[in-house]
DNA sequence: CACCAGGCAAGTA
DNA sequence: TACTTGCATGGT
């Protein structure tokens, strides 16, 4: 059995162990939006590329970018690869702002935020998690984000069970802690920061973890 | 060379 | 409903 362990006492032990993570790195509400699809399924250095031609082409806004073709869209995001379908889910997600809220992010960041939630998911090409990732990051509500890492990290220290869904583990969360932004905030960037350094697809234990006292 | 990365939707049965 | 597959670049 693994030790009794709350979420609460893992998160003091990641933030002490790493600290403070600062997320989400952008300049704007907008660029983390963007970056919210480019990171999908993508290592974060190939989106920061993707970012740095956005920026460098000028277009690093909801109505300059509305404007691209989808085939310059597409090209500019490149490096982040799957930059094909990449680019119609921006498009997909610029048509939302632009049809429902006037072009406006200020109109969209005022719905409750349930139906902004419900809004973005409508969106063809965002699901939960990048859904969750604009609501927590860019509008700065008390939503768990939860990813892969997430989930292999609960799931390899037995806290949850291999088949736990999306919407268990946000659960499981957001029942357990109190609902503040900066919490949610810094626990999902510490998660991700775990994983990648101790929770990788292969190589399932590592000593030096600091979770590794939880595992069976 | 193989495998992986801060998912999601469409196709299949 | 529950699997499976396509999407794609760049680092290790």
């Amino acid at each position: 059995m693994s030790t009794s362990v709350s979420l609460s006492e893992i998160f003091s032990i990641l933030y002490k162990r790493f600290g403070p993570q600062q997320w989400w790195p952008a300049d704007s509400a907008f660029e983390v939006m963007v970056g919210a699809v480019l990171t999908q399924n993508t290592n974060w250095q190939n989106v920061e590329r993707a970012i740095s031609n956005l920026k460098q082409a000028d277009v690093l806004s909801l109505e300059i970018m509305s404007a691209l073709s989808l085939g310059t869209l597409a090209e500019l995001i490149r490096p982040a690869g799957y930059y094909n379908i990449k680019a119609k889910r921006l498009e997909n997600l610029l048509s939302l702002v632009n049809e429902q809220y006037e072009g406006d992010l200020e109109l969209l960041w005022q719905e409750e935020t349930d139906q902004l939630r419900q809004q973005l998911l409508s969106v063809k090409g965002v699901g939960p998690e990048t859904a969750d990732s604009m609501v927590l990051y860019a509008a700065n509500r008390p939503v768990f984000v939860v990813d892969t890492y997430t989930h292999r990290i609960l799931a390899r220290h037995n806290i949850i069970d291999e088949y736990s869904d999306y919407y268990e583990i946000q659960t499981l969360f957001m029942d357990s802690l109190e609902h503040e932004t900066e919490l949610f905030n810094e626990y999902h960037a510490l998660l991700v920061c775990l994983g990648k350094e101790y929770c990788k697809k292969t190589k399932p234990r590592c000593e030096t973890c600091p979770l590794k006292d939880f595992v069976v």
